[in-house]
RNA sequence: CGGGGCGUAGCGCAGACUGGUUAGCGCACCUGCCUUGGGAGCAGGGGGUCGGAGGUUCAAAUCCUCUCGCCCCGACCA
């Protein structure tokens, strides 16, 4: 490829809208166009970067027995009924009408299409286990793009469906996609770290995220430095030190007057007391429902927990309307004496401690409350939000620390959230004859993600450092100097080793320093350069992008030379935290 | 959706507060000369409904009102 032929345009100067590294590099190198708020055209320089992710996803997924389809973008939105998504999700799923007025959605995923072609074509127990994926558009409003492709409404996934005689089959069939997660992204050159993550309401048994670390991530995660546990925050569990001991002869329960002391930092400083002498209770709308949640004053309920434990479709803060017709009252609600109430109540509240709660009328609190003995809540579990500092839940010993990251990839153990019979209905016949019910499993990545993160962790001042896998050519080629035999000497190299390399030949009559500092920008991991100077040598100039190391050697040799650097340059699938299989 | 910021040539910016001939500068782009190991030089040139609409005024990039778009923080995120 000639570079004057093909299609490069670099910016000297970021546009002002691009802040984070990735973003910058990648307007500037002429990779992406941005047509609208999160929305993107991949440029031939990127298209190229795209079509590798996409090359090496599809080997992965192909050698674990995967099978490529191709879904439609736009879905009737019969199907997203039927699974109740469409009411669920909220305008982050574009819905739209054809011209007869039928409703369609442009789909964000694609588990009721995919569940439907299931119930069409699975019968029997030897069409399983059977892996589908395709590598297509998702659309979705995003409320809020940001960070160049970090966060986009238009892009394309990797999306992956297993289809099981049941959990055991799932189960033995989940390490291979992970196991596949994790080469993908060593082969892509980031070391992905999966950690335990939330599955929501998807339900199932299982559900692994795979970050990368980084501080343009948006997402937080849970890391134990002593035994490695890294879970998702919303997930994470960490140990809650006791509360102080009880007394041997505990005083009873007593009425106090707090006027317009509402708030736990109020409420310290009216009794002195510490944070965790205190309950908190925060009323949630469940549905509908009026939940109220128990949790000691040092503690934040997780919503993510309760949204679980309740298995809600949407939780948020109940209104004053809804305290009232039960008679209640914010800033001093309390479980003391409640009838009729669903409580979930958090385990750092100990039975054998004394708190302060609220006294369930205006201006009052209750001290001396003693839970077990002033009231009862069958619902008690973890719903607290990990803390930074928290024992680790795991291996009892670290201090939990947050780390902010990029969410490349996330596989679900479904269950029967889509075959269900109250969603899609998706049955077989095993061995026996007996109806059984398939269990499903889902798997994605983001191709325009990844690409970016790669650019977010391979990059210097001077610009990107592809991995050798993904770049959009494997070699450039710089002639430097303006004797006609330069030229024609590059122009011979440029016709031997573009047989054998991906390879782009800057031919362009600009200046030594302008096509050097493209060639950093644009991060293309090895770069020869032919030059007058190295002419009368029959010399050339090797120079690895990511390292610096420069190779002077014959021009005989370059091909030699090159071959070599590609075989060395190719990243590591050593010591991958692989999951054992079966 | 809440908070903050920004819209002047492809990119980066000045001009605006204090309204006044043809709206500037750098980079990029075109032509010619010259130049080739780290974003050269000289000369000439093209490119603007100043985001949009309405208003005030003899006169609006500049003042007022509305609106649209973009970015950042937060909420949200199958």
């Amino acid at each position: 490829m000639r570079y004057s032929k093909y299609f490069v345009h670099t910016l000297y100067e970021a546009p002002k809208e691009a802040e984070t590294p990735s973003h910058i590099l990648l307007l500037r190198g002429s990779y992406i166009s941005s047509a609208a708020s999160g929305i993107y055209s991949l440029l031939p320089l990127g298209h190229r970067v795209a079509e590798k992710v996409k090359r090496i996803i599809r080997e992965e997924m192909d050698g674990i027995g995967g099978i490529e389809v191709t879904l439609p973008v736009l879905n009737p939105a019969e199907l997203w009924k039927q699974t109740g998504r469409y009411d669920d999700i909220g305008p982050e799923l574009f819905r739209i009408k054809d011209r007869k007025d039928r409703e369609l959605v442009l789909a964000m995923t694609h588990e009721e299409i995919i569940t439907d072609i299931a119930r069409q074509f699975l019968r029997s127990y030897r069409d399983m286990p059977v892996m589908l994926y395709q590598i297509q558009t998702k659309i979705r409003d995003e409320a809020r793009p940001r960070a160049g492709l970090l966060r986009v409404r238009e892009f394309f996934m990797k999306d992956a469906y297993s289809f099981h005689w049941d959990f055991d089959d799932l189960d033995a069939y989940y390490p291979r996609i992970f196991n596949a997660y994790l080469r993908i992204f060593a082969r892509c050159g980031l070391q992905a770290v999966p950690i335990e993550a939330d599955s929501g309401i998807m339900g199932g048994s299982g559900s692994h995220e795979f970050m990368l670390e980084s501080p343009s991530g948006e997402d937080q995660f849970v890391v134990c430095p002593k035994c490695g546990y890294r879970a998702n925050t919303e997930k994470a569990v960490g140990l809650k030190p006791a509360t102080g001991d009880l007394p041997g002869d505990p005083p009873a329960m007593e009425k106090t007057p707090t006027p317009r002391v509402k708030s736990i930092a109020d409420l310290m400083a009216f009794f002195g007391l510490p944070e965790e002498r205190f309950l908190k209770t925060i009323a949630y709308e469940a549905d509908g429902e009026l939940v109220l949640a128990v949790i000691r004053g040092d503690f934040e309920v997780s919503d993510t927990k309760l949204t679980n434990h309740l298995k809600a479709i949407h939780l948020d803060m109940a209104p004053e309307a809804l305290l009232a017709k039960k008679g209640l009252h914010a800033g001093f609600l309390s479980p003391v004496g409640l009838k009729g109430v669903r409580i979930v109540m958090d385990d750092s509240v100990s039975g054998k401690a004394l708190y302060v709660a609220g006294g369930n009328e205006p201006d009052v609190h209750l001290k001396n409350v003693l839970p077990g003995r002033d009231f009862q809540v069958a619902e008690v579990l973890d719903i607290a939000e990990v803390r930074i500092g928290d024992v680790c839940g795991a291996c009892r010993e670290g201090a939990l620390e947050i780390r902010r990251g990029v969410e490349l990839g996330h596989t679900f153990k479904l269950g029967s959230k889509y075959t269900d019979a109250k969603a899609m209905d998706v049955t077989y016949l095993d061995a026996r004859g007996e109806q059984r019910r398939v269990i499903m499993g889902c798997y994605g990545i983001g191709v325009e993600r990844l690409a970016a993160s790669v650019v977010e962790r391979w990059n210097d001042d001077g610009g990107i450092l592809w991995p050798i896998t993904v770049a959009p050519f494997e070699v450039l080629l710089v002639a430097i100097g303006q004797k006609p035999e330069v030229a024609e000497r590059a122009e011979a190299i440029y016709n031997r080793l573009a047989r054998r390399f991906e390879l782009i030949y800057d031919d362009r009559n600009e200046s030594p320093g302008v096509k050097l500092k493209d060639a950093d920008l644009l991060g293309i991991p090895i770069r020869v350069v032919v030059s007058q100077r190295l002419m009368k040598t029959n010399e050339v100039e090797v120079k690895v992008r990511k390292t610096g190391e420069v190779i002077i050697c014959s021009q005989d040799e370059v091909e030699a030379v090159l071959e070599k650097l590609r075989t060395d340059l190719q990243p590591s699938l050593e010591g991958l935290p692989y999951m054992p299989e079966a």
